[in-house]
RNA sequence: CGGGAUGUAGCGUAGCCCGGUUAUCGCGCCUGGUUUGGGACCAGGAGGUCGCAAGUUCGAAUCUUGCCAUCCCGACCA
């Protein structure tokens, strides 16, 4: 893999934006920062998407929809999710334009039509559905309220990266209300193993679930979870958080329900979410100097299948023996794309495929059918080989399981070898500016000393592991006393 | 908002320092033909407010000033 392509971001958006997902920001000023994602990129995000959704309802939750306008007023009700967010938002303040009487054919914006009170555009929804959950929860029988929306959120970043950090963006963002802390707990907990489930078996991208120190928490949460992955340039990157949220929002919203007893109580909160950031995190964990590998459990096409001809005639041989393997695909439930066309030639055809990372490519020749073969490429390793025509495609559903398998195993592999200990400040900055990836030190437990920590080398504290051991040492910045290592990285 | 760089066709660029024919080259695009087992070849063609504005000059892509935008580094970042 080429330093060109691996180094930053930055980097593989010059690449992608030329020539594979045709994701891109906005060409205009005023939207700069706002994603497009092309159609192939976007059948990538809605197989992630349907599969997480599967997950979701399968752990009890259902869709909803809410206002993209939160009223000024419900936004600040409480306090540290407002305050987090406030340096960040787009907010409307007029509701209609006329015609500017001093330059014929432009628009202005009416004085006349000021908003009484602004409307923040969403940055997340917490404000809006709690103020909503009020009006759906009385008693303990309305509870748990387990509720998904999937949504564009705008967070107005000073400084955007493609696909990791743009200002609109989509997720899905789940909301839930239970009676008990354990159980809200329980539920925190639940969707991060979702969530590492979905990101390591259908992305393949091996993550950390752990839970965040205070300074990297979200405003308005007890306790941040997350997962977090390792990108091939030595970079962690945040897959997915999920937060519980305590009473807070209950409180801040006047949500309150009576138990058994009859007794009031405010509700106990979670909220979690994943966003098109996945779709960075796919491309940055797997790609190759020939282009993107997808997965194929989320491929937006798995198989391809490229015709060698030469002359009308060997075409519609080709195209009769190719019908009946696409059948046969198809009926396995594979997607397959067939293309004949004569636009491009077949060499064409087969980098313009890897570029796209789609994971099997078959090439049929009129050679090939005189041997009962086809040529089956996989994208992975790029691993070429004659199979015969017959149980081909059983052949090509099993080796899709296998890439499967592989891109994980690959992606951990890496990891693996990209998780260091460090036992001193010298060896920590050594093992930061010389290897990058994740690196487990003794902390102090001190705000202060993440703090410091950050500044001297912008490495934060990625998490601390669910799993982690208790261990006895001295923090690898100050000395102080420690109870167990922290993973820190430098992050996107 | 601070520091640095850049803006020339859909994309990538040369020319700018030292002003002077019709603005360079590659990719892509269009037409015709030959091709087709790893990004074909030949011939022809289309495509430009040289970021915007003002200034200097007989003459500005080139010099000056202002503005705008983009990228990188910071600040910021769930």
């Amino acid at each position: 893999m080429s330093k060109e392509l691996t180094t930053r971001a930055a980097d593989y958006s010059q690449w992608y934006n030329d020539l594979v997902i045709k994701g891109q920001l906005a060409d205009h000023s005023a939207v700069r920062g706002c994603m497009v994602i092309k159609p192939y990129g976007y059948a990538l995000w809605e197989n992630m998407r349907d599969q997480l959704d599967r997950m979701f309802k399968e752990t009890g939750h259902v869709n909803a929809y809410f206002p993209l306008f939160v009223p000024k007023s419900l936004f600040e009700a409480e306090e540290k999710n407002a305050e987090g967010f406030a340096k960040e938002c787009a907010i409307v303040t007029h509701y209609r334009l006329k015609t500017d009487p001093d330059n014929k054919g432009k628009l202005i914006v009416d004085p006349e039509a000021k908003l009484e009170e602004e409307l923040i555009i969403r940055p997340t929804s917490e404000a809006i559905i709690w103020n909503t959950y009020k009006g759906w929860i009385q008693s303990y029988r309305d509870l748990p309220l387990l509720i998904n929306q999937w949504a564009n959120v705008v967070r107005w970043e000073m400084r955007t990266r493609l696909f990791l950090r743009t200002a609109e963006f989509l997720w899905q963002e789940g909301h839930t209300a239970h009676a008990t802390k354990e159980e809200a707990v329980e539920e925190t907990e639940k969707m991060l193993h979702v969530y590492a489930d979905f990101v390591e078996q259908y992305m393949g991208v091996p993550v950390i679930k752990g839970v965040k120190t205070a300074n990297e928490r979200f405003a308005g949460a007890e306790d941040t979870y997350c997962i977090e992955a390792l990108m091939q340039d030595g970079k962690a990157l945040q897959a997915g958080t999920s937060h519980f949220l305590g009473q807070n929002f209950a409180k801040a919203f006047d949500v309150k329900f009576s138990d058994k007893n009859n007794k009031l109580d405010y509700v106990w909160a979670t909220s979690w979410g994943v966003s098109t950031r996945l779709i960075g995190a796919l491309i940055m964990a797997h790609s190759d100097d020939q282009g993107l590998i997808m997965p194929p459990k989320i491929a937006p096409l798995q198989v391809v299948i490229v015709p060698i001809y030469k002359g009308e005639e060997s075409k519609s041989t080709i195209d009769e023996k190719s019908a009946a393997i696409i059948k046969e695909l198809k009926a396995m439930g594979i997607s397959v794309k067939y293309d004949n066309s004569d636009n491009a030639r077949p060499g064409w055809k087969f980098a313009e495929y890897e570029l796209k990372g789609v994971p099997v490519r078959v090439a049929m020749g009129l050679r090939d059918i005189e041997n009962n073969v086809a040529e089956v490429a996989r994208r992975d390793t790029k691993e070429k080989s004659s199979i015969s025509l017959d149980g081909l495609a059983a052949y090509i559903k099993n080796l899709l399981d296998e890439i499967q398998v592989n891109i994980y195993n690959r992606a951990l592999a890496f990891r693996n070898e990209n998780m260091r200990e460090a036992n001193s400040w010298n060896e920590f900055v050594t093992m930061l500016d010389e290897k990058g990836g994740f690196i487990s030190a003794h902390w102090d437990g001190t705000s202060e000393t993440e703090e410091k920590i950050k500044e001297q080398t912008k490495a934060t504290i990625r998490c601390i592991p669910l799993d982690n051991k208790l261990e006895n040492g001295k923090c690898v910045l100050t000395g102080e006393p420690s109870k167990q290592r922290v993973l820190f990285a430098r992050a996107y």
